[in-house]
DNA sequence: CCGATTTTGTTCTCACGTTCACAAGCTCCT
DNA sequence: AGGAGCTTGTGAACGTGAGAACAAAATCGG
């Protein structure tokens, strides 16, 4: 989701190295499956096995898997170490990628002291801040700097993804200096719409709205006897005013 | 999505009160766009500028707005604050919904910390962690209390959404107790995919996954040159064994 | 060496989501 | 009052994703 590269308007672009979106965003559930085998000493999974691990169905994991190439074995299974490495590959895990924080408040301080950033693929060479107060403290091993510093940050240590945990206010200004310092992936932790390039990426992650759409289905598992057709009439009472009843021209 | 509710299979089930389940994933950011606009005191919007400031395109929110209803006027647009309000019914936030928090490491802490939890419709009711160096700390208002009491807190303070912030190794424990404890609604932020029975919805919010993601991009913006077209044939060097090219039988 | 068994890779079909395009409906101006 | 100009709500076309089902390929036992 929120790809904004640039998308070729000509024919549809078929195999041209296209793995959908949806089956990338399940690709870190399958090397994160796999590592768990891995670990416990399990050398070859069926993709029932697999699917059983990640969370899916067997059907939609081979096919997700068919899109990489042919790595399993027909009647054994998948080799866990060699699959692992194919799909690390693919994601582009098998190389560090360098990382850096905006904004370390409570959720900056959190992400940065995250042990095992993941699981490896993933190196954050700064914290930074804007807040004077703030830079020079230490967490963990390493040192808030100063948002200045961005710049030169970036360039130095070939930053490619910026994650943003500043508040909303300043979110879409760092994203911005971001972008122009080079960074090409931002993680997006501030409750606001950040709007960027194209050929730059951006994902958000927002507790609030994850929140309220569980809300929505708690609603309706509780309320689906108690105010089963009642959706939008009643709810106009103790408003002060509506749409087109305004002001009461025309009519 | 892991909507793992009942699904009946009878008939297509149409318009059975059915917002479909993408729309819902934007009605709170709608309903954030149209609280902005409401603060800086615009009282009317169009679908052009709900679109902009939500950050979608105009056609994909008024097909979304259809599903609540009629709430817009044809040649002048929403009025902003019917709108919002009809959004926050439907979503279920214009109740309040009683969380609870387990887990309380660096992350637990950011989450109690996070003033506003959203915008209002949500209470941290309690902060609970099995550790008992934990337990008593105080965190803004709040108090960490023990794991055990989790049943009489659920039962007590009606509470329906749980959001797990442990470690990996716990989490399904954790899930399990919340769920027989009367807990519907789970956000979970550890690296695992946790199975809950029907009628209980759970949703994911993972960082090292989201990275990934942005990293499989990445890979793809700066190899589009450096390595075009060699996928998988050069990775077998170097391992021990292959699937199915094992020992050369067959040919 | 052959057939039974297992499991992958793929094809086909259906459901879901997005976008276009336009009729319906409202306001405002003359 | 009537027509011009907007903007919504929706029907229809299109694209993407999910799941069932099956043919192809590999192992294993006799």
């Amino acid at each position: 989701m929120t790809r904004a590269s640039s998308r070729r308007p000509g024919p549809p672009t078929r195999t041209e190295r296209g793995i959908p979106e949806a089956t990338v965003a399940r690709l870190p559930v399958y090397l994160r499956a796999l590592t768990a085998l891995s670990d416990s000493g399990i050398a070859t999974a069926s993709s029932e096995d697999l699917a059983t691990a990640a969370g899916v169905n067997s059907a939609k994991l081979r096919k997700d898997l068919s899109y990489l190439g042919s790595y399993g074995t027909r009647g054994v299974g998948y080799d866990v170490e060699y699959l692992r490495y194919q799909i690390a590959r693919e994601i582009g895990v098998t190389q560090d990628w360098a990382v850096v924080i905006v904004g370390i408040g409570n959720l900056g301080h959190a992400l940065a002291n995250y042990s095992g950033f993941g699981t490896r693929g993933f190196r954050i060479v700064a914290l930074l801040d804007a807040d004077p107060t703030l830079v020079g403290e230490r967490i963990g091993d390493m040192e808030v700097r100063d948002f200045a510093q961005l710049e030169e940050i970036v360039e130095a240590d070939r930053v490619s993804i910026g994650v943003i945990t500043t508040p909303a206010g300043p979110a879409q200004e760092v994203c911005d200096r971001l972008v122009a310092a080079g960074v090409t992936s931002i993680l997006n932790f501030a409750p606001v719409v950040l709007s960027v390039p194209d050929g730059v990426d951006i994902r958000k992650v927002d507790l609030s709205i994850e929140l309220q759409i569980l809300a929505y289905h708690e609603q309706r598992k509780s309320g689906e006897a108690a105010l089963p057709q009642v959706p939008e009439l009643p709810a106009m009472n103790g408003l002060t005013d509506l749409p087109s009843v305004g002001g009461g021209v025309g009519a």
